[in-house]
DNA sequence: ATGAAAGCGCTAACAG
DNA sequence: CTGTTAGCGCTTTCAT
């Protein structure tokens, strides 16, 4: 069974190459063309496997029907659940996706964007590592359609699919707090993505507004490549005599995991002497020991909504209209906060 | 900034495409282009930022420096960290790489190797689901490069990077038996998947080995779509009267996480009345109650290794020969047998 | 209702 | 050392 192209079926069947190449692309009726010859073109290429070369006809259209996704990790169980909805929705438009991880770093996100960009792809979904503005506002300016998903740059008007994540964090806090805990501590990752300062955000008003104030000593920025290290040290101080938590908002899954590991290899018992909860889940959170209490993203809805929002731009059905849409979390209560 | 092509460049520079496309490939000087013409082209080149066009290089080349990646799912932290490592390694040697998920259809497998073949990917890496011998069979006839992971087919002599299953699990019972456990206990998916056959006979064998006759009431093969319901059942089974089994070992880490739930639902302790063992690992299977000891897969040697075969027969370096890895699991001992 | 021919942007014989 | 030319496989304008 050796390749057939587009050239072999016109000869074979004495047409020419646009005939066969109209009726191949559905365009047969609306160019006339017999329904005899059509059933004819139809039926010798589906016998003969015809498979367009998409690189081809990518060339020659000028498109190339996939869409490149960059996130920071795929091997992240958030980003590569993403991942997956993006996928599946991009099925659904007739794109294939093509991925690349840029592992926090604007240098590998640019030259990710740019390759992309060569290898012809119609649009971007980013999840954009903290600090790359330069490059998502060249694309914004040279009008490639893209749509941030999980991390935004508020200063740039852009398409973009996130999560409440100010909202997300203050229910977390306040739910701590109706479970009488009087002396709440914030671990996150030291970043200036806004996503974090968002959570942040949302633990220190949710204080605020119980009348509580903020003690910085009980705020805990640790980095985001060296977090097991730090976490440890982050812990210890918050545990100390002089801070004496009795709670721990974990912006994150993996710190949160990270966290009650050195809270259990110290002997705390949680939620009795310390409650903790996450923002985000981890495959087995309701397993854990005590299952903890996190915030659930809407992941299918951040691929879904990012896909469809991209393919509007692409395919231009709504023209220069900017889409943003802030999505809600939700909160999953455990054991990991008393009951 | 608007695009530039070479046709731009060789214009500009008052040159012909050729010299401007061979010295771009860096193939300058073996083709005797004077140094000074080189430096003018790159020196331009870069200044004006010129990208070539994938597409129509890879149309001109016939190849397209892309490997396909077919998992079963890629919001499975198994694959995901797979793809992870593949991505990494690609990258080493120049080459992007496009993902699809099958969801263990294989149907739909049939159509993403063909639809990645027609967006000329130079090689495939394929997670296969368990019965697409035909495709398989047809793509090695067909002489395309490919790799098979995790997944292979024992009657096609193909390429594959795969992991010891049958020693997996026969270590993981026999570390059960070593804990004094008496009657063992397997839960599986039900499936032709040669992987999955083998981690059924490593437990057989383990047993065996030790005199000990299979009691096929003891193995439970579950739907890997309804897993969850018929988990329940299973377990109910397992802990009924009559079987009173004291260990399970579970083939895959979301059953152990399923069977873990369950057992807990019921009020039974693990690992005192029944000891769990599961091959694979999820997120925090160290933090879950109990401390899940489980068979660790070497992922990014799984991984690094598949590029590295995938390159070298696309490349042609190594001519026909085939390349086989049964790569070793590790036991991670923790606390859900017993001490 | 169908065909001829040009063109997408790049590479590569071959010529000089 | 550099240029001419054809061609990769497909789409599309313009004829007929």
């Amino acid at each position: 069974m050796k390749e057939i192209f587009l050239k072999d079926i016109a000869e074979k069947l004495k047409l020419s190459k646009t005939t066969v190449s109209l009726v191949l692309n559905n365009r047969g009726d609306e160019n006339k063309i017999s329904k005899a010859t059509q059933k004819r073109i139809l039926d010798f290429a589906r016998d003969n496997n015809y498979k367009p070369n998409q690189l081809a006809r990518g060339l020659s259209l000028g498109k190339s029907e996939t869409i490149g996704l960059i996130v920071p990790n795929i091997s992240d169980i958030f980003y590569a659940r993403i991942a997956h909805y993006i996928e599946l929705k991009a099925k659904e438009f007739g794109y294939t996706v093509v991925f690349s991880s840029s592992n926090e770093n604007a240098e590998t996100e640019k030259e990710l964007i740019h390759s992309m960009i060569n290898r012809q792809v119609d649009g971007l979904v980013i999840a954009s590592t903290q600090c790359n503005q330069a490059d998502i506002l060249r694309l914004k300016k040279s009008k490639f359609p893209f749509v941030l998903v999980d991390r935004h740059y508020p200063e740039i008007m852009t398409n973009y699919v996130i999560v409440d994540n100010l909202g997300g964090v203050k229910n977390m806090t306040e739910h701590l707090l109706k479970n009488g805990k009087k002396n709440i501590a914030l671990i996150t990752i030291k970043s200036e993505l806004d996503a974090m300062q968002q959570r942040r955000l949302g633990y220190e008003t949710a204080l605020r507004e119980s009348g509580i104030d903020i003690n910085t000593n009980l705020i805990k920025e640790v980095d985001r490549f060296n977090f097991e290290a730090e976490i440890k040290d982050a812990i210890r101080e918050l545990t100390n005599d002089s801070n004496r938590v009795d709670a721990i908002v974990f912006t994150t899954h993996y710190l949160a995991a990270s966290g009650l590991r050195e809270l259990k290899s110290l002997g705390i018992n949680v939620p009795n002497e310390i409650a903790i909860i996450s923002f985000d889940e981890l495959g087995a959170f309701d397993l854990v020991d005590p299952p903890i209490t996190s915030t659930k993203q809407p992941v299918s809805d951040i691929g879904n909504l990012a896909v469809e929002i991209l393919v509007n731009e692409i395919e231009k059905k709504n023209k220069e209209s900017i889409n943003q849409q802030i999505l809600q979390t939700q909160l999953l209560v455990r054991k990991s906060c008393g009951v």
